[in-house]
DNA sequence: AGTATGGCATAGCAGTGCTATAGATAAGGC
DNA sequence: GCCTTATCTATAGCACTGCTATGCCATACT
């Protein structure tokens, strides 16, 4: 028995590559079967042996923007202040999903997601739950269940991210909302809040450091 | 001068409503020119002397269901408790959503909304704001902008719907954090919170009669 | 009644995702 | 070294998409 020729895996990553900066630079509208091999060099056919069909490879897509996200969202680092971490966490999310809204959107609003491509995102949220149990551990928020909790401050950002995505909130009110929800989720407007809200302002200052060490 | 022949206001409706219920029934992937002229039996240049193009037919469905979204809401009666009347109201809009999600993709999720096809939804929105308002005016909620509380509110609900579509959460589970998050939202977990959520029980109650009432 | 204005039908355009078929290419056996 | 064979890639064509140029014809005014 003889091996045959195998798939190019150097195709299929510029396949990848090429699919996730034209649906991040012009939307999803622009992504077709033929611009796509024109622009990688090669014939349509390679797209369907390397991924099946046009589904397949935006599923392939989605699933690189999720991986990517998870590492974004890794690279918040820990310290004494779990309620300015929850902060940055969300913070951190919002400027993700702002600064390529195009892949935001195919990731998360143009469809179902099937669970084996969020693998990567499960593991986010896993982190944004440890993070807000760090913060009922610590007795910066009233009891609740840490779960209930990280998917509700979960909704409300994405919440607004795609409000603001369908024009329907500006940037800059996208942006004190967020603020806003998450410290009321957890506290509401008593007296403990004030202390959350002095670790929300911290989050301002850890974030302009972290845009910078991103940047680099 | 002569006037000549006008279009046809009957095909023009009869071209929204098939194009409506298309798109409700199997997606914005299935509203197809062709065989939107077919099931309405005119031709497919009629659609383009109506509406221009299919992206304007589609924004015509969206505007449809705007004004429909409106006036479901508007049914809500309003009682002596503000805070049971907002959380019908969260409960109609989760529940007018899921009900047609396809038509709530289209409206919310597909792209950005132009402000004049937004009207009715505006109204939707002051309604919303007044609602907020009366449950801080009657002191069944912490002091606080009505317009910032009415946004987290409504973020919140768009969150988790659009969350439940990307089948990222379970109905379920959407359903009940709608009831968790609004009440965190404007109480916290204090001791004035569970007299709020003795008037979210009631909105079960009523939300049982107003369907029934919505279904005759 | 005659006319001209504009809605509607027909046919064709370039583009889409996808597939059947033919050709190129690389790996293993000798 | 070559030849066989399996598999990838290229070409051409399918039915479909939204859109438009063109001509027919019904309608409302003179």
């Amino acid at each position: 028995m003889v091996s045959p020729r195998v798939a190019d895996p150097a195709i299929r990553a510029a396949l990848i590559q090429a699919a996730a900066s034209i649906t991040a630079d012009e939307g999803r509208h622009a992504l077709t079967l033929r611009r796509l091999a024109r622009e990688v060099g090669t014939s349509t056919m390679a797209i369907y042996t390397h991924f099946g069909s046009m589904d397949d490879l935006r599923r392939e897509v989605r699933r690189a923007g999720f991986a990517n996200l998870s590492s974004y969202l890794g690279s918040v680092r820990r310290t004494r202040d779990p309620v300015a971490d929850l902060g940055l966490l969300g913070w951190a999310y919002y400027m993700s999903a702002t600064g390529e809204p195009n892949l935001y959107r195919a990731m998360f609003l143009d469809g179902p997601v099937d669970a084996e491509d969020f693998g990567a995102g499960i593991e986010t949220f896993e982190q944004l739950v440890a993070a807000v149990r760090r913060c009922v551990d610590a007795g910066r928020f009233s009891p609740a269940d840490p779960v209930h909790l990280a998917t509700e401050f979960w909704s409300a950002t994405h919440g607004l991210i795609s409000l603001q995505f369908a024009n329907l909130l500006p940037a800059g009110e996208a942006v004190d909302r967020l603020a806003s929800v998450s410290m009321s989720l957890y506290l509401g407007y008593g007296d403990e809040a004030n202390a959350a809200r002095r670790s929300m302002a911290l989050t301002g200052k850890r974030a302009a450091a972290f845009s910078l060490e991103q940047a680099s």
